[in-house]
DNA sequence: TCTGGGGTCCTGCGGCTG
DNA sequence: TCTGCAGCCGCAGGACCC
């Protein structure tokens, strides 16, 4: 093994290579070798996860599931099975906090290591990122790929180029030279947006921003942007891995299979991802002050409104009621034609630190026993086990629903 | 081509308050 | 009592990330 110039880079960013879909064909071997789609059957969906031999055609992240079809159509198409994934994500952050205790997860398939205090022991960043490649691929077989430099957004970069099933290091006091050609999407930060931005400026790479005047990113992008962008430029990034980052909302949306104007049928809705939302909340011991509502109409423009509660709740009938109030009043109910609708809970507290206020002829303590109940039955027998009854489909007894515009994603009834 | 779902962060505006 | 100002907060929207 030759060595590699690590010394000064103790950032490690680990990137599971396809996850999803890497996770099918571990569990499915008869697809190995193949173009693996993970994603939605309906015609809204999105593509979340594809095998290299997907990518080869084009299909990437994100894409519409329609489109991915068209380009590869000889792809087995699976729908996702996120416990699955959540059981195979625990096992490997488990691997990484063996390494190192400061590990912050970014989502279920990457994590940033802090592994300066682990290299005594068990050697070189570079070591130690073979020996989490080693350790994965043996007890999860599934590749990972690692990059390693002196920060965050370095080690990330360096793990983008090095996929699928590679490691990269970026040696400390090379990141200019590394950056300097890379386009500005490179940059964590830079979407489509503020990309036609920079173009407009004439800044197409990474060393163009390094070089324009700070005031000249101000102008366009605002202070927190420029500063930020010109930082990255430059390879700087002070964040540090953060091993417990607190949440500061949780929420749900849902896509309708068709567009939807019935008031009902929205509330309806509003019901059920009040439901979801309060579930998450308790299952974390939070409530929320703010509750926020989000509706996109069929021309796909999007509107919220929020409220801020008297006190903090994570009471379904009370952020429900919130819902609908934000509803009846956006000037939408009833009106537009919307395809999504969402509910976020915001402002987020521990709920031993709330204060119960109770009116007259409030039944809180009441509701919250009875939804503690139910959090109960919905973790042994599944979240539909018991619903209201504005939740039970017309024809759901006889097994027909005449619900449609619910139906979505091949998951309609794993809610 | 026709755009999911879960989030975070930033900006700008208006109202309130001292 | 009125006005101007600064700071804070709530709210809405947009961009971005995975």
């Amino acid at each position: 093994m030759r060595p590699v110039a690590d010394s000064g880079c103790h950032i490690l960013h680990v990137d599971m290579d396809a996850f999803y879909a890497s996770v099918e064909v571990r569990d499915r071997p008869d697809l190995a070798g193949r173009p693996v789609i993970v994603g939605g059957l309906s015609g809204r969906s999105v593509v979340l996860s594809a095998t290299y031999q997907a990518r080869a055609f084009g299909v990437r992240s994100a894409m519409p599931m329609s489109r991915a079809r068209r380009l590869c159509p000889q792809a087995t198409i699976i729908p996702p099975r996120h416990a699955a994934y959540g059981a195979v994500s625990r096992e490997v952050m488990a691997i990484f906090r063996a390494v190192t205790p400061f590990v912050e997860p970014i989502s279920l398939d990457e994590a940033f290591l802090d592994v300066s205090g682990a290299i005594r022991l068990l050697g070189s960043p570079a070591t130690i990122g073979r020996r989490i490649r080693a350790q994965v691929a043996e007890q999860q077989q599934i590749t990972c790929s690692v990059g390693i430099a002196e920060n965050k957004f370095l080690a990330k970069l360096a793990s983008v180029r090095c996929k699928p099933d590679g490691l990269l290091v970026i040696p400390a006091g090379t990141a200019v030279e590394f950056l300097r050609p890379l386009p500005v999407s490179a940059l964590w930060g830079v979407g489509e947006k503020t990309r036609q931005t920079l173009a407009r400026l004439g800044l197409r790479t990474v060393g163009d921003i390094a070089a324009a005047p700070l005031g000249v990113l101000e102008r366009d992008l605002g202070k927190a942007a420029a500063a930020h962008l010109h930082a990255l430029a430059d390879g700087r990034d002070a964040r540090p891995v953060e091993s417990s980052v607190r949440e500061k909302s949780v929420g749900a949306e849902q896509t309708f299979e068709v567009d939807i104007s019935d008031a009902a049928t929205v509330r309806r809705e509003l019901l059920r991802l009040s439901r979801r939302t309060t579930r998450a909340l308790r299952s974390g011991s939070l409530a929320a002050r703010t509750i926020t509502i989000k509706l996109r109409k069929s021309d796909f423009t999007t509107i919220t409104r929020s409220r801020t509660l008297p006190a903090a709740t994570s009471e379904t009938q009370q952020i429900y009621a919130t819902a609908c109030a934000l509803y009846a009043a956006s000037g939408l109910s009833g009106q537009a034609r919307l395809r999504l609708v969402g509910v976020r809970a915001v402002g987020l507290v521990p709920a031993a630190t709330t204060a119960t206020q109770l009116t007259l002829g409030e039944r809180g303590a009441a509701w919250r026993d009875a939804e503690s109940a139910l959090d109960r039955i919905s973790g042994r027998f599944g979240p539909d086990a018991v619903r209201p009854a504005a939740l039970i489909e017309t024809g759901e007894a006889g097994g027909n629903s005449a619900d449609v515009g619910r139906r979505r994603h091949g998951q309609a009834s794993q809610d």
